[in-house]
Order: C-alpha cells, then structure tokens, then sequence
DNA sequence: CCTGGAAATGTTATATTATAACATTCCGCC
DNA sequence: GGCGGAATGTTATAATATAACATTTCCAGG
C-alpha cells in the first residue's frame, strides 16, 4: 500500500529545525505518504486539490498563507478561488495533516500526523521557518492546569515567536 | 496616587473563571486603577481613548474584537475609526494591560498586568467568558522545552478552547 | 452499467479584520 | 508662547475569510 519508508531525519542538533542542507524532497514525499496511508485508514478521501494543497503548503518548513497557497494554485488551476484553498485546508486541519499558526493567520505541516499531540509551535522571526515541537512535558502541564481549573479542554494552540537557534549565531536566515 | 485597592476577588472555585454574581465593577475599577500606576510607573500616556478602550474591554470577561470596540466607542467618540482602535489597543497590549487572543481576533483585559507571566487563556466555546490563568508550572514547562531546543523565545500564546465548569454541568451560558 | 444523492469543487459576491498614508490636534517642555 | 514629538483624526485600501448557490465528481445500491 504505501511505499518503504525513507529513515528519518534528524533535526538539526535536536532543535526541532532540520538542518539547512537537509533532502527536503524526503519530508514532501514522507508527509504525502503518510497522509495517503492516513486518509485511507480513515475512509476520507485526499482528492488531487487536498494533496496538491498539502504539497504547496510543505513547499517549505515556512507557514504559508492562504493566498500564497491560492497564488501557487492558480498556475496550474486557473478557477482556484478562496473557497477552493480554505475548503482544502479546513479538511487538512481536521485530519490532523496541517497546522493553522493563529498568531500568523498561516498553515504549516504537522510533524506528528495521526499521533495525539499537543505541540508547540516554534516560529523563527528571523527566518520564517516554524518547528513543532510535541513534547510530552507539555501536554502534561497542560492536562494538569487545565484539570485543575475543571476547564475540558477541546484544542490548543500554544505559539511562541523568537529566533531559532541557527539565527541567533548569526547565521544567514536563508 | 492609587486609592485604596478592594480586596482581590477569588476566582470561582478555583477555576480562573469568576462566579457569575460578582462584582463586575470592582474588576473593571481595579482594572483602570491598576493601568493608572503602571503607565504613571513607567512614564507612558494612559490618555482618555485608551483608558476608554482599556474600560471597553473590561466591559465583561468576553473577549472583544476590535470593530466591537469600534462600535462602542462610536456613540461617544463620532470620528472613530478603525485606527483609532487598533493604535490604542496596540498600546495596551504592548504595555501588558490586555491580552490579543490570537484565535479569536479579539482582545480581553489582562488579569495580571505588570507582572511578567506566561498565561494560559482557557475559552469557553459556550458562554464565551476567557479566563487567564499563570500557572508557573506552564512558564517552567515552556521554558525548559524552548531551552532545549535552544530557541530564544519572545512572545508566547497559549490558548486552549473548551467548556469551563460552569457551562459542563449544563448551567445557561449566559 | 446507470443513476440517485452526497461530497467536492467552481463561481460570484461580500463580510471581517487590519494597515498605509497623510493631516491635524494635543501636550509637555524650554 | 511656541517648538517638537506623540497622539489622534481621516480617507483609502490591503489582507483574510466566508456566504450562497451552481456544477461536477464519484461511488453505493439497484
């Protein structure tokens, strides 16, 4: 059914941030595949708009607006609208495939798809770039707040904007 | 310089939520009076629109979207308009007077102002109160988790969406 | 097959949220 | 009083998101 798995990367020194020179191709194809095998355990169809969607949207490890993704679209696709690309990212957020960053109105791809989480997104203000972090530490904390002020908690959005680490040395954020 | 303050009013059991019966203005005039000091403090203009903006927002535990503070403000103030709001409104949020719930689109007063804190927004999806809770548990968790990833964080948001106690066991949202 | 109906997409229009740019007024300070 | 920066007024428009209805796709059941 899905094709043999390519071993996964690394992030860059445990950061959550894949290293700049890594096979990006790799993540693009891991994360169709994954979403492929996903949807079809869950009987829900990732027609060709979805997927190409999910594409355009892990173009890069940087979120993507959605009339970024509606411009990319538009090549390719001359009626796309902006129904066609929010269609397409509310069914990607409901299957867990994509993330919607609040504080940027933007999308990004889930590092975690079909696992429970509660992540945190980290987003580079220098250069763009935003890694989800699913650390059971919070999710933990979370649960226990949250129990103790007997709120139910039904989603979660945890954001934090600063610089990652390859930009606070200085590097180029390119 | 300040008056006297009121007792601080406890939380509905325990839950960051206030019961629904309390005291509305006394929040509201601690609120004002509390910004008062702080913007005297530290030497910035807490001027009639923004002490304005800052009681429109206090005007219940529902968050407020910035054309809904518009449409308040525009009774009193005939000129106001979009700007009006979003200049004053960035001036409390970057003085820690009111939280922007990234989520929502919309602005609620800051139980905690001049102390720094990372805070948790619980939103009642059913009565639509927010309820802002600084656990330091959450500010240990987050930093311990940034630290290791060796991200340099600035700003967070956590928000989590869901049911307060009050409207779980089924009393009217309003 | 074929077709009825639900799901997905196309299409047009508009609502909602936010900011740019420049003019005017306010206010502390000399 | 008046200089200069901060705050606000004013007009226009950008950016994000959804409503509403038409059309197409697709597959489950006949």
């Amino acid at each position: 059914m899905s094709p043999t798995r390519a071993p996964k990367q690394t992030t860059h020194r445990g950061t959550g941030f894949l290293a700049r020179g890594h096979d990006h191709r790799r993540c693009v194809d891991a994360a169709l595949s994954r979403a492929e095998d996903l949807c079809a355990a869950r009987s829900v169809r990732l027609t060709g708009l979805r997927r190409r969607v999910l594409e355009l949207i892990w173009g890069s490890h940087k979120p993507l607006g959605a009339y970024q993704i509606l411009e990319a679209l538009r090549g390719e696709r001359p009626g796309a609208a902006p129904p066609t690309v929010y269609r397409a990212v509310e069914f990607l957020v409901a299957q867990g495939l994509v993330h919607r960053i609040e504080s940027l109105n933007a999308f990004v791809g889930c590092a975690h798809p079909g696992e429970s989480h509660v992540s945190q997104l980290l987003i580079c203000r220098a250069c763009g770039e935003a890694a989800e972090i699913a650390d059971p530490r919070l999710a933990d904390t979370m649960d226990r707040i949250t129990a103790d002020a007997g709120f139910l908690a039904h989603r979660h959005a945890v954001e934090a904007v600063g610089l990652c680490r390859r930009c606070q040395i200085g590097a180029d954020p390119e």
